[in-house]
DNA sequence: ATCTTAACTGTGT
DNA sequence: ACACAGTTAAGAT
């Protein structure tokens, strides 16, 4: 079986999203207005396999675009440290419209002090939205931060119904 | 209530 | 070894 990666758009309300899988499953997730992936390959050039993850994809994408639970996952084939894949898989217990502190996150991964590690993580967190780690606040409720858009973070957030503070306006 | 400072951990250079 | 990061909790103002 030869490694293949390949890159497909994701065209949602919110704009494209590009999709690149490896042989294993979804392997990243890029935000719309992105450079154009001139690489994009042919939808029907892609072995079946990918096309139903892609297909899966493009249904959690636009659920959790539309502050929905995601029905249908692909699998997931982020490539990364230990620990971040254990964060990861901690944020993936976070349903739609519930939110948890970074503080939350590294105490269930059994490091309670590795808050800013954590953060870090999120940061390296190549599936956005999928993995939802714009549903990681800050302790006391604030928004927090976000690599990318801030504004991404707080739509989602809305979208889903969930009530953070603002600190400001 | 807001600002400043110090601690703590994983990761990149 | 050093600096930084999507933090936090405690202390000062």
């Amino acid at each position: 079986m030869k490694e293949y990666f390949v890159e497909l758009p994701v065209s949602t309300p919110d704009g494209e999203f590009t999709a690149r899988y490896s042989e294993k499953g979804l392997a990243e997730l890029n935000f719309p207005g992105g450079r154009t992936s001139s690489r994009a390959a042919n939808a029907d050039a892609v072995s079946p396999q990918v096309r139903v993850w892609h297909r899966a994809t493009e249904s959690a994408l636009k659920a959790i675009l539309a502050g929905a639970e995601a029905q249908k996952f692909p699998p997931l084939a982020f490539s990364g440290t230990e620990f971040q894949k254990s964060v990861w898989k901690q944020l993936l217990k976070i349903s739609s419209g519930q939110t948890k502190s970074y503080g939350e996150i590294a105490k269930a991964i059994g490091k309670p002090r590795a808050v800013r590690a954590v953060g870090g993580a999120c940061g390296a967190n190549p599936i956005p939205v999928l993995v939802p780690c714009h549903r990681v606040l800050a302790a006391n409720k604030k928004i927090g931060g976000f690599s990318g858009r801030l504004d991404w973070k707080r739509s989602l957030l809305a979208r889903e119904g969930v009530k953070f503070r603002r600190d400001k306006f």
